[in-house]
DNA sequence: TGCATAGTTGCACTATAACGCAACAAAGAT
DNA sequence: ATCTTTGTTGCGTTATAGTGCAACTATGCA
């Protein structure tokens, strides 16, 4: 039964649903410092959620150089499929908004890849 | 946003996702005492989860008599008719005999109703 | 080798939530 | 009217979860 709370109890939280639109409509998988960018959440909350989706089971990660790209696991299951399309239909327009934030960044990739860092000035880390 | 996040956090609980399977798979209403007997848990656990479900906007409330009767709302949005299929596709044991114990109330119902109370000993109320 | 960039983790704090018990309310039965 | 049955609520306890800050790791660049 775990299995299943737990991933409802990853989309119980606000951040975490939002980046599960992001990642369920683009199709695509996004790095941390672009999730930080799109929903303006400081880089280590961002990194805790995507722990906490990654050991519901629900994305998975991928280190590339510098960056970490996080993405849907492929689904096989119907659940999935069935949850997936749910959360698709949902209308929110914060949902809507981060969609626009994200094309912003997917402007900005180079080659597919994300190789600018944090763009929003008070997202940025203090350089010491 | 909260709309959604609280759907998954009463969906997050393994009791209240019992009893939501029970409700979607039955398509019918329960009463307290049917899920008490059915699920093994105390009243008062049953009837604050189902207060949960009710606050949630997944489940109405009707009462008759003694009884309160607990039943799926009217499912509208697309949202929904997703996630309660996604739910129908959970395959776990402790759902598969939830539904088994809640033939053995059907099957004690009069008329289609709820008449006789807790069957089982060690979840009836104490008698001062 | 040192510095910047991208990301993670530990800690303290606060808030929320589940549980058991006990008291309570509401409705019907005697 | 009183008792029984059905269900709800408040309280104290314990566990879990989200946040911000600061320290840390890891990779690449000059």
């Amino acid at each position: 039964m775990n299995t299943y709370t737990d991933f409802f109890k990853a989309l119980s939280d606000e951040t975490r649903l939002r980046m599960l639109n992001l990642l369920i409509v683009s199709e695509a998988e996004l790095c941390v410092c672009e999730f930080t960018d799109i929903m303006e959440t400081p880089t280590y909350n961002i990194s805790k959620h995507l722990k906490i989706l990654k050991n519901s089971g629900l994305v998975s990660e991928r280190k590339e150089g510098r960056w970490v790209y996080f993405g849907l696991i492929p689904v096989k299951e119907k659940f999935l499929t069935l949850l997936f399309e749910a959360i698709k239909e949902i209308s929110e327009p914060k949902l809507k908004t981060d969609l626009i934030e994200l094309q912003k960044r997917f402007d900005i990739r180079v080659k597919g890849k994300c190789l600018l860092g944090i763009q929003k000035e008070h997202l940025k880390p203090l350089n010491t």
